[in-house]
DNA sequence: GGAGCTATCAGTAAATTTTTCTGAATATGG
DNA sequence: CCATATTCAGAAAAATTTACTGATAGCTCC
């Protein structure tokens, strides 16, 4: 199988709504039998168009109602700056995206926190004790208009 | 229970990275037994400290390597243009998420695409043809230096 | 058009997991 | 110290997963 035809593209659309659908669920809104659905999703993760199946837990609820958008910019470019940079970056727990940008910033952070003041310190003691930080600008999220784990194929 | 003791926060905290793990190997890990395991996570599902569960997908197997962050600023700032740009935002089946932010821009938004063509056609016939905008700016992810569903807590 | 190959599917049965229930042990609070 | 509530282990039933078999359809190359 080097390329998927629409029956393992419903699949893959089912189940990054709702991964705890049975087989057999699966199979009768695709009009189809247990044994196929189950040998194609076997076939879809073991081919890694399925990295993980994860549950997604409520922030408000775990204490952890702050989110904030850090752009950064580093004062120097040179390969070990940016990895040394990365490697960071990842040891920092608050921390759930990290991307390298394209732009007038370099990095792009997004941070789950309980508090303001939390968000202070983060700064404070984490972010700011890396170095080559140049410019760090930060936004704070309002409101969560939408929020989605899947993706439009 | 109105509060989490110890073992809740250790099943969520395995929940949230693998969701396919069994209630018996959950039980191994915690030294318990997969009653109470199972019972646990029944409440902690009914609770709504776990929304939900999903299988997360390989973005380039799918055809989406594209990564794009756009900031959005409005140019009347009225409820109802609020309302109406987080209706019409909705709508977008590239957005995959979408905040109110704090801050000199007023929307951020993170979207999925296949080319960097498509991207030019996204804000042409769909971003352009929401009323109000005032500045739109866009980022492109170079490289995914870390990126998880889950939160440290 | 037909033989041979491949891919996909339905059906079945065993293995595993989920789910429910019961009773024991431990903590809690007057 | 007793009564109550909570949490847990264990067992058994229900449901699902997993593996296997054979049938059918589609495709390719003669």
């Amino acid at each position: 199988m080097e390329i998927l035809d629409q029956t393992d593209l419903k699949i893959l659309r089912i189940l990054q709504k709702n991964a705890k659908l049975t087989t057999k669920e699966i199979a009768d809104q695709l009009h189809l039998t247990a044994s196929p659905v189950y040998e194609r999703v076997r076939r879809l993760e073991k081919k890694g168009y399925i990295k993980n199946y994860v549950a997604i837990l409520n922030k408000k609820k775990l204490n952890r109602p702050v989110t904030a958008i850090c752009m950064v910019s580093l004062r120097y470019h040179n390969e070990g700056f940016i990895d040394t940079f990365e490697h960071q970056i990842k040891e920092l727990i608050e921390v759930q995206e990290c991307y390298h940008m394209a732009g007038k910033v370099d990095f792009f952070l997004k941070i789950h926190l309980e508090s303001l003041e939390e968000y202070h310190e983060f700064v404070r003691t984490k972010l700011s004790k890396i170095q080559n930080i140049g410019v760090l600008e930060s936004y704070f999220v309002l409101k969560e208009i939408y929020n989605t784990t899947t993706i439009a194929f």
